[in-house]
DNA sequence: GGGCAAACGGAGCATGGTTCCGTCAACGAC
DNA sequence: GTCGTTGACGGAACCATGCTCCGTTTGCCC
């Protein structure tokens, strides 16, 4: 869905010139602003940055989720293609298990602010929330399904929950030096494993 | 610290009669407005229910950490004391470790919002943040070192990083009934443990 | 070149935190 | 009991930020 591209004869009445331009535009500015501000980086400072008004902004990207994701989809792609890549690649299910989670933590850790937004209850970031479960879950469900048929870690832990603990544990790992997600995350992994 | 009641000859200068009632009334409507609508309930609701002007919250609780720390102070003392308790009482280290969490987990999903406020950026909370490190932070290291001592847990771990990854792992928890954070810790424990 | 609808921009509204200042009243002195 | 001092009060006002509305501009097609 959301096809907005050169899709086949579909209804796609092509945009006006100045509106792709905009659109470009602004996915630059917004990618800018997320890496300078974090992703809640204020509405105006994106408008100001892009040389648009804030109005532009909203017609184009509805909520600051679609904006988001806008600027994130290739990685999110990638992160999502790796999985079955690194199922084919790999002896052990379990050590793709925990390559494919540290490509997902990466991501997270390095996008100021995406992890906190991806657990805020604010309204503005729910499809985002969505995009990522949606994109990413059945990913995770078949790494973990694959190392639970191998015996390597315990059977009762679904997908969502263990993504959702993961970007939990990403939150803040910029702030204060003497956290470190990573760290954590390992020791996530380590209470699934069955030894 | 802190002394606010009836200390002995210190400069102590007693408050006014109605600053003393409007302070109680304050922490009553503040901890209902939390119950209400989480931690970050809007200023203006907690000075309408306690039946006073904004200005009159910000005398007495200079910024929102000060009131959150009034408002839980006795639970989290309670948290803090439990500790080398839990530690007397129970055979092994790890146990005490692991119910002295539980503790803390259910303080921290029992709160609207306190998780996330935990670990916001947010300026309005960093005491709050440092206050819950300082206060209870010790208390986590000395758990930690008993079951490291005993052998029963990895030794390479510091209090702060485990108490600040067990408070991420509750953000979110009444939000999504598939996200059970309890397990999440549970896991994270599991992970610690040298079997 | 002209007309029309898409697209634009920014003023404006709403919400929420924070401060400022004129007023009020508690308390100690008498 | 009265009075003056000053701590405390209330809410209007200010600022930041998200979001919408509407008059204006401009790309596109004929």
């Amino acid at each position: 869905m959301a096809d907005s591209g050169s899709g086949s004869g579909s209804p796609a009445p092509r945009k006006r010139a100045d509106a792709r331009r905009n659109e470009q535009t602004l996915l630059e500015a917004a990618a800018a602003a997320f890496v300078a501000s974090g992703v809640d980086a204020p509405v105006r400072d994106i408008a100001t940055r892009a040389g648009v008004g804030v109005a532009t902004i909203y017609r184009h990207f509805p909520t600051r989720a679609d904006l988001v994701v806008a600027v994130y989809r290739h990685q999110v792609e990638a992160c999502a293609e790796a999985g079955p890549e690194l199922l084919a690649n790999n002896e052990s299910a379990h050590t793709a298990l925990v390559r494919w989670i540290d490509l997902f933590v990466d991501f997270l850790v390095t996008k100021h602010g995406l992890a906190e937004a991806l657990q805020s209850d604010n309204a503005a970031f729910a499809t985002l929330h969505a995009y990522f479960i949606e994109r990413l879950m059945p990913v995770c469900a078949e790494l973990l399904a694959a190392a639970a048929a191998a015996g390597e870690i315990r059977p009762d832990i679904e997908a969502l929950e263990l993504m959702v603990g993961v970007g939990n544990l990403c939150i803040g790992a910029n702030k204060d030096l003497r956290y470190d997600a990573r760290r954590m995350v390992e020791l996530l992994l380590a209470g699934l494993r069955l030894h």
